[in-house]
DNA sequence: TACGATCGCTAAACCGCTTTACTAAAGCGG
DNA sequence: CCGCTTTAGTAAAGCGGTTTAGCGATCGTA
């Protein structure tokens, strides 16, 4: 009943453990007639080596971790996240490395990386001071860092967040908004500051509405998700001074935000200009289209892969240049028009 | 520069390796002096349990893996997919197990099995035929599947994809609708044959069809993708007798075809009426927004866990029901007003 | 014919942890 | 004070592979 093991093979072939070994990882040390003779009663015999067995033995278990700052549910209702995954997959398949999918355990990041049997990670999104960088190094697993700053020790791969940013408020300003607002994304697990990656895009809206000369933007911090885009809406559409243009950091927010108000009864872009950031699929479909930052999201996954994997054969590795974005404009952002609006709600 | 290991800081602390793993494990059977100072010594050597050695010694890896039957970068394209893993994910997270991603490797997705260390498996869509059955039942570990057929040996979670498709392909009917198109599921990776859910839904559609007695409908099979859905379109679109109305089996095959057709200058619904499959989030957003036969995904992976995660504990598990499925009527879907409808191109 | 190289295979150590079986010391009731 | 149970800790045997070092037989060569 118990599972098949390397010595059942060996015995049953009339040979030693290593030349089972042998048939399967260094098959030329073995003569022809053992080697097909081997091969056929372990087939015979459904045997499998098993694979903590040969991890522990051979230090390798031809698996990457990626490390993951919230719980599965959340992250993976962004589209974003999906597609970064396909990115890192086609690196992963292209040395037949599978991926764990590692988020917090019990609320504890730390404990999860212990835990996983990887060969590398990949973090998403960490803050500099995380404390899951000191289990990383006590273990010393080669990681590759994404939407993050980089360090000498833990490469990162970004993209050119600050000038898409600013590519995307100017787009606004240049069409005549002065009243702005901007969602800003929330700061990464347990943390008080905000992601790099969310400074970045802050300062990048920030550079281009100073250098306009227009007035201060309002901004509000507001999760990555369309409930959280509608709910950032509601509060910023009360009160005096309500923007003519909002600046996401995300699509899933902007599409909240797009959805809310014309749950309101405001037209898009007629009534409110909306831009977002990421450019993921689903940004085309949506009614109107959204105009966004496209960033190359699946081409990120697949670099931090291939540097990983780089880093893991031993080579160093260094950050490499940020990856451009693009302004894509679509249907989401048009001239100001009505600059006081009267409330139409319901 | 090497890894610390329990013996390390067994000799640190001058006592066994024993108690070390006492002090993790079963912290009750040490004194409490000693118990302080070796969990002192740990932390200050930064030790680590080796996740593989733990997981040979304690034949439990706290990894559950998703066996998927393409490669990464088509699969996470569906945002079903990312769904199901939301389900997964808050399964395994009740439990602290993390998710394995398995996808063919080198093409096989047998020998992928093999490699991963795993407590058990979730499948995705696998034929009753499949090989990777015989890995699975070789190497015993259990396994649910999803979207499957189930047998005695491995349960099956499944959702009504009959009755879905039935209401859907009945709502086409009763709004006037005849000449209908179906667009079919290709089949699973080296099959011939049609995946069950696929099988199911098209005799669904067929029901439906033939019970309000209407002329038998076109069917095309295509791939999941946004992509498959615009060339299923425009395979569709020519020749005579085009159908007024088209049944996707999935709403990213539906919004393909609903962008092509809008791209080749027909308005929906009212030139073209569309109906998808799942209900996956985008399909409130696209436009028009989608009618479409929701499924209950996350639900569905969260079962599937909950089931798997019995099964690990040893307890018997029996396929549960159907899930069941209800049909969204949003406002891709109206009367066909234009049944001699002129060619617009372009 | 003798000798070093090559071939084919094996014994045993090792990877790093858990766990069973056991021992010495301490606690305890009578 | 003695025998018996706890308590606190240890030695050693796994878990199931890989890999190094080495050994006899065969082979080509001088």
């Amino acid at each position: 009943m118990s599972r098949v093991t390397i010595a059942d093979v060996a015995s049953a072939a009339g040979v030693s453990k290593t030349a089972v070994s042998f048939a399967f990882n260094n098959p030329d040390r073995l003569g022809h007639s053992t080697l097909e003779r081997v091969l056929g009663v372990a087939h015979e015999l459904g045997y499998t080596p098993h694979p903590a067995a040969r991890a522990l033995s051979m230090r390798r278990s031809g698996t990457i971790g990626v490390l993951i700052p919230q719980r599965l549910s959340t992250v993976f209702a962004n589209p974003f996240f999906s597609e970064l995954i396909q990115g890192l997959g086609e690196g992963c398949e292209e040395h037949d490395l599978t991926l764990l999918l590692v988020p917090p355990l019990d609320g504890s990041l730390e404990g999860a990386i212990r835990q996983a049997s990887v060969d590398g990670f990949i973090s998403l999104g960490l803050t500099p001071g995380d404390r899951a960088f000191d289990v990383l190094d006590r273990i010393g697993i080669p990681t590759i860092q994404v939407d993050s700053e980089a360090s000498d020790e833990h490469p990162a791969v970004n993209v050119d967040d600050a000038g898409g940013a600013e590519a995307a408020a100017r787009h606004l300003l240049e069409l005549g908004h002065r009243r702005l607002a901007i969602i800003v994304l929330p700061p990464a697990r347990g943390q008080v500051q905000s992601t790099p990656t969310a400074a970045r895009r802050l300062a990048g809206y920030r550079a281009a509405i100073k250098s306009a000369g227009a007035p201060e933007p309002r901004a509000m911090v507001a999760g990555i998700s369309v409930a959280a885009g509608a709910r950032a809406f509601e509060s910023l559409w009360t009160g005096a001074r309500r923007p003519t243009g909002i600046l996401a950091m995300s699509d899933m927010t902007a599409i909240g935000v797009m959805t809310a108000a014309q749950a309101a009864g405001l037209r898009i872009p007629d009534d409110l200009s909306v831009v977002g950031f990421d450019d993921v699929p689903a940004s085309e479909w949506t009614n109107p289209p959204l105009t966004t930052v496209r960033q190359p999201i699946v081409e990120k996954g697949r670099l931090a892969a291939r540097l990983l994997i780089q880093r893991m054969k031993g080579q160093a590795v260094d950050s490499p240049a940020p990856l451009s974005t693009t302004l894509v404009i679509r249907s989401s952002t048009s001239k100001p028009t009505n600059l006081d609006l009267p409330i139409r709600r319901r």
